[in-house]
DNA sequence: GACCTGCTGCGGGCTG
């Protein structure tokens, strides 16, 4: 372990010796050697518990130990997503930082003001904070970034694909670049992930100036045996003798995960619910202790952390049914086995998850896999017919198994965030003018795909009378309106991202957790929620509170949600699937027969030779074979001459109205370039935070970069009608 | 036809 190890400093030495480490891996050995040897920013890509934490921080505190700064301030920063990450990280890291005396300071909105204080008033060390919190810093502390961050050597960006395209990717780039620009200098980036798609892509969003020379620290291969079953089930259709797919699920859950760790991805808060209140059932029937548990967002942060204690401890086994809240690196150990029922909406998804099981040497990674389809009758769609969540799954899976992840999307305009960011700025600095703005946000930030005219189209429209979040001095400054104030003032400014407006659900005193506030709920319905069965005795509209008591039965309340955008490779693959005749080893009877039924009718319909199958006289049709952003420029298209359409997995089913244009006539005329007024017939524009404040064509402009592609409708329309 | 994430400063009342 020498040549890495003699670059880190004593102290650091002392703590590895200490942990009983034979040696340092491999991703620790090259990282140290990037760090120490080069002022190259850096991604150290391994999977979870592949030691990356320690491949930044080791030799980043040896170079603080060893060669102290001249400046004030923080020496390293850590960002975090998840206040729960962010409290694993300090511990680990305090551990290591103990013997070098530095001070490691978690920052999120559960630490003490007292904590803060302190590390205001003397700041060094490492700090840990989220992107909101460092956002709260720019704007409460906007004169006071310099000294707060002269001295920092490092930013470490933890879970860097989950800060890639997003809105809180975009925020925390934004604040990246201005604090550079508040201290004259660069700061190197380390970037640590487990999934990501395109290392050039990630390498661009970490350094958007010098991509090129960002050095890529990836763990090879060596990745954990994988066990993988794919299991069909068929719903509807049922007597009062054979289960329903829920039960046969569940039942198929109860025999193979009891007595270990397990979780359980539902894909959606309701089926979530569902399952967990079925498998409670199943082990009060059986006179077994309670051991699967429902997890996701809405549930109160006790009964998480109930969970999360459980997972972690190794005497009482415990299955988690949750939904995407257990993805991320929070610890909670190794699990036996990964379930997911439904197919996930994407590949990076799915790779994260299985990413929590078979963590442990020589333990293999299990996924199970559940398919639910419909039981077939002369009624029955297309979709139903071809199977699309099966073909979903087995694409997602044979995608996984090749390696491949969805990269970021890098052409979205973010005009809600660059909003959030105009005001963020004028904020930080009492004041500035559009041209300083445009520069640290566009030209030197993250929101270069802004031209001058759309900066200027988005300051008009923020700065309307009507509007009132900016406005101008007579000097031309830019300042806060009266309605910025109040936003900014307000703690609720900081995340740039929305959220719902939901009830609380109280049971004798306690918080259950939320629901949205459009359940419709009265005095004596009864509920599931939190894994058990609750009857509603009072609701509090103005508190946004409702009063529950256990109950002996209830149902699954609606959370809402959008749906997801599904990949152009994954749709691609799909049909390749369909065309093919392969039969995976990995799935089972039920499943197969399945697969073989949806490649007859796929056959049947001619999709073989043909895009458009005519099913009646006024139904079509359409296979696009493509992701949700095309095929959905395509239906709003169609809808915008009259037509009302389906949107499925590569497939649209389009009906007219009275009068009967002819399909392949319009979708010629289409493709012919005639202007087409796409935005006829979309509902609501506004779906982002700070969107209600921009007019009507910078809402196209923003859906037209990121949800939509009219520049692929030509030969899209070109491609099916061939 | 979906999921997730986050949050400051101040003032009032109490304790040592």
């Amino acid at each position: 372990m020498s040549g890495a190890f003699d670059k880190l400093a004593r102290p650091v030495q002392k703590w590895i010796r200490q942990k009983g480490w034979r040696e340092l891996r491999d991703i620790q050995a090259r990282s140290i050697r990037t760090i120490c040897e080069t002022n190259a920013d850096l991604i150290v890509a391994a999977s979870t518990a592949g030691g990356k934490t320690e491949a930044a921080f080791l030799p980043l505190i040896s170079q603080v130990l060893e060669e102290p700064s001249g400046g004030t301030g923080f020496d390293l920063l850590y960002i975090g997503p998840l206040k729960a990450l962010i409290t694993d990280q300090a511990m680990r890291l305090e551990d290591i930082c103990q013997e070098a005396e530095l001070p490691v300071v978690p920052w999120h909105g559960d630490v003490s003001q007292s904590i803060k204080t302190r590390a205001l008033k003397s700041p060094k060390g490492i700090l840990l904070i989220t992107p909101e919190s460092l956002e709260a810093l720019f704007i409460r502390r906007g004169l006071e970034i310099a000294r707060l961050f002269g001295a920092t050597r490092a930013v470490v960006i933890d879970e860097l694909h989950t800060v890639l395209d997003s809105e809180r990717g975009v925020q925390l780039r934004s604040l990246l670049t201005r604090l550079e620009l508040a201290i004259k200098r660069p700061i190197r980036r380390v970037g640590l992930s487990a999934t990501l798609g395109d290392m050039d892509l990630a390498k661009a969003y970490l350094r958007p100036d010098a991509a090129s020379s960002v050095q890529l620290i990836e763990a090879d291969g060596g990745e954990a045996e994988l066990r993988l079953q794919l299991r069909g089930y068929l719903s509807g259709g049922e007597d009062e003798y054979s289960p329903s797919a829920t039960d046969a699920i569940a039942a198929h859950l109860f025999k193979h995960l009891r007595g270990s760790d397990n979780l359980v991805f539902a894909g959606a808060r309701q089926r979530v619910e569902i399952y967990a209140d079925r498998l409670r059932e199943f082990c009060e029937q059986e006179h077994l202790p309670q051991e699967f548990y429902p997890h996701h967002a809405s549930l109160s942060r006790d009964h998480r952390d109930f969970v999360e204690r459980r997972l972690k401890d190794p005497a009482k086994p415990t299955t988690a049914v949750c939904t995407s809240t257990l993805e991320l690196g929070i610890d909670i150990g190794d699990v036996t086995c990964v379930a997911q029922i439904g197919g996930p909406f994407s590949v990076a998804a799915l790779r994260q998850r299985l990413g929590r099981s078979g963590r442990r040497e020589g333990q293999p990674a299990t996924l199970r896999q559940y398919a639910v389809e419909a039981e077939l009758t002369p009624e029955s769609s297309f979709v139903d017919r071809l199977r699309l969540g099966l073909i979903r799954s087995i694409a997602m899976i044979d995608l996984l198994l090749e390696g491949w992840c969805e990269p970021p999307k890098p052409q979205a305009l973010h005009l809600s965030t660059l909003v959030h960011q105009i005001l963020s700025v004028i904020a930080q600095r009492g004041g500035a003018s559009a041209s300083v703005v445009y520069n640290m946000l566009c030209r030197e930030g993250p929101f270069r795909k802004v031209t001058t005219d759309v900066f200027a189209d988005v300051l008009r429209s923020i700065g309307h009378p009507e509007t009132g979040l900016i406005e101008q001095s007579g000097s031309g400054l830019l300042l806060l309106g009266p309605t910025g104030e109040k936003l900014v003032e307000h703690y609720s400014f900081y995340a740039v991202f929305q959220t719902p407006e939901e009830f609380r659900l109280v049971a004798d005193g306690r918080d259950l957790g939320t629901l949205p506030i459009d359940n419709v709920l009265a005095p004596g319905m009864l509920l599931i929620f939190s894994g058990r069965r609750w009857v509603v005795q009072e609701i509090h509209d103005r508190e946004k509170v409702i009063v529950v008591k256990p109950a002996k039965a209830g149902v699954p309340p609606v959370f809402g949600g959008d749906p997801g955008d599904i990949h152009d490779k994954v749709i691609d693959r799909m049909f390749a699937i369909l065309e093919g005749s392969a039969l995976p080893a990995y799935m089972d009877a039920v499943s197969l027969k399945m697969l073989e039924e949806a490649r007859g009718y796929y056959d049947q319909l001619g999709f073989r030779t043909k895009n458009i199958h005519v099913l009646g006289e006024h139904t079509s049709i359409i296979a696009t074979r493509v992701g949700t952003v095309k095929t959905s420029t395509l239906a709003l298209a169609l809808r915008s001459v009259g037509f009302s359409v389906e949107q499925h997995d590569g497939f649209l089913m389009a009906e007219a109205g009275d009068e009967i244009p002819d399909l392949r006539a319009v979708l010629a005329e289409m493709a012919s370039g005639e202007p087409l007024d796409l935005f006829g017939d979309a509902g609501n524009l506004a779906t982002e935070k700070f969107h209600p404040y921009l007019s009507v064509s910078l809402l196209q402009l923003d859906a037209v970069s990121s949800k939509l592609a009219p520049d692929h409708l030509c030969s899209m329309l070109d491609r099916i009608a061939n």
